[in-house]
Parts: C-alpha cells; structure tokens; sequence
DNA sequence: TCGCATCGTCAGCGTCGCTGATCATCTTAT
DNA sequence: ATAAGATGATCAGCGACGCTGACGATGCGA
C-alpha cells in the first residue's frame, strides 16, 4: 500500500535542510508566534500588537517612524497597525506641536492593562520554549540572535 | 542616511521585547532569510524553491502535498509554488499512473543544478550567522530549534 | 525664500496562510 | 458492485505583510 514515499510521520527532511539553521531558526519562530498568539487571542490582539504596546509603553511620546524603526515594521504597515491599535482602545494619536507632521502615540490604560496581561502570556511561551535548551545556554542563545538579528553583511543602504 | 545599526536617539526597545525570545528568534529568522535570498537572488530563485528543490532532490516522486507536509506550506500555496518552480524549468510534475490524482514531482537536472549552488550559499550565510555562537553550543542549538519548531528527523537516534 | 528631507497616508503589487468549494480519483463499507 | 467517504490538485477570495511610488503637509538649512 505503499504509494508516495514514507508515511507523514517519518517525514525524510533532507539534511540539508532539516540542519539548516535558517530553516530551523524560521520554523521555531513560526511555532513560537502561533503558541503566543494562541494564548492572546482572548485579549483581542496580535503578537505585533503587543509589540507595538510595549514600545508605546517603555517609550511614550515616540512617532510612528519610530516605533516601526525599533520594530523593523515599515512606515506603510504602520498605519493600519496604529489604526487597528486605536480602534481597540489600546493607543491615541496625540498631536504634536513642535512638529505637526508627526504624532506622539501613546498607550491607554486600557491598552497598559491588556499589554500587562499579554507580557504574562509572553513569559509562559518563552520559558515553555526555553526549557527546551540546556539552562546555560539560555543566555548565550539571546545574544546570539540578536547579533544574527543586527547583522548586515551586504551594504546598509 | 544612517538608516540601521544602534538605535537612533534615545528611544530602544523595551527590555520585555529585546529580551523576548520570540522577537529575537523572528527577527533573527527574518534577517537570515534576507541575507540567503540577496545572494541567490542570482539564481532567479527564492529560499523557499531552493527548499522545495532540497525536498524533491532528496526524495523523488513526492507529491505537492507530501512536500508542502514536510515544509510546512499550505497545500494551496503548493500549487502556485510548484507553478512556478515548473515555470523556471527546476521541477517537473509527473502524472502518477497508481494514483491519477497526484503527481510526482522532479528536479530537472537544471534544478539539481541551481539547488546545488543555492547550497553553497546557504552554507555561507548559516555559517556566518552561526558563528556569533560559542562553538561548542552551535549544536544543542539547532537541536532546540528542532524540539522547538517540532521538527522530526529520522537522523535523530 | 527655495530646495530638500521627513511624517503620515494611500494606492497598488506580490507573497503567504487559510477557508471553502469543486472535480477527479482512490478506498472502504455494505 | 456500488454507494459513501477520503484524498490530491486546483481555484476564488479574504486578510496580513513587505515594499514601491506618489502625495500633501510640514520642518529646516542654505
């Protein structure tokens, strides 16, 4: 009966792939995202969401340019991001005077309240995910990717 | 001009998100998969064919669903994929006699081609992206990745 | 004041995940 | 054997996202 190679639950990765890090490293971040996203999904928001809030929060007053600098989401994205964050009451538009080209956003108590309760969910992903390497090398494996994160080999145009 | 590197200002990110694995583990993805897709951008081909070719090289006569079990892509984005992958003349869809509603899918000897090279630049990129870690950890890393993203492989005993 | 950069916005393109429907085909229960 | 159910490929369509290019409004240096 068989017709198409090994059954689905003896996936044959090849080594390339099934060892490579890129793949590897995108495949675990997906499942990451999808378990977190699972758990907020109740609050309404989206991992960007509350990455969003937790930069309005840490760092008030910021533009939107700003945010999605420190976010690596682009300007255009950032519109409708905002708007759906402010259509759920999470952040404001405030006007600037110094500058009325930009806007200061800000979050609301509301969106404090629903960032505190995500940021709980976050740690409950992130220790499930980090339990899963040996405890010394926790830390060693966040400096690492950021550094992966921040690297820019080819010219930063 | 100064568009990446440190933060700009004062404004950084929040120690919630720059230590959050999850941020770290998709951006880190994300900047892998750029620095793999510049270089094979030569090659017309993006990182997921040169994954798709890594499946169908290393296990011939897959159909689009098997293949797109393994990867972990829709099987309706499949067909556009394999569309395509077919348009470039990489793959080949095969009617399968035993089973007239699948095909199996081929790398042409082009498409063996193209991967094999696509393979020397993702060994480039994942060994530089890898060797921001300790040495000794670049492997109980990239086994964590796979508990993490619940990947199986066969090698594994 | 003029020229240029910046901020937010919008339209539009391409990719991707996903739902749901369809058609052809295979399998299984009766 | 036949009917009922699964399965593979495909398509239409939705929403999210990255990105380009254009725009108006505004800020700022020469």
């Amino acid at each position: 009966m068989k017709r198409h190679g090994p059954p689905a639950g003896f996936a044959v990765l090849p080594p390339d792939l099934a060892g490579s890090f890129g793949f590897l490293l995108s495949k675990a971040a997906e499942a990451v995202r999808r378990n977190f996203e699972e758990r907020i999904e109740r609050h309404r928001v989206s991992a960007r969401h509350v990455g969003v809030l937790s930069v309005v929060v840490a760092n008030p007053s910021l533009s939107q340019r700003r945010i999605g600098d420190l976010l690596r989401v682009d300007r255009t994205t950032m519109v409708a991001l905002i708007d759906s964050l402010e259509g759920l009451g999470l952040v404001t538009r405030k006007r600037v005077p110094t500058d009325r080209r930009s806007f200061e956003i800000e979050a609301t108590s509301k969106g404090r309240r629903v960032l505190e309760r995500a940021l709980v969910d976050a740690a409950r992903v992130e220790s499930e995910a980090l339990s899963l390497l040996p405890p010394g090398e926790r830390r060693a494996l966040c400096r690492a990717l950021e550094k992966i994160a921040g690297i820019r080999t080819h010219a930063a145009r």
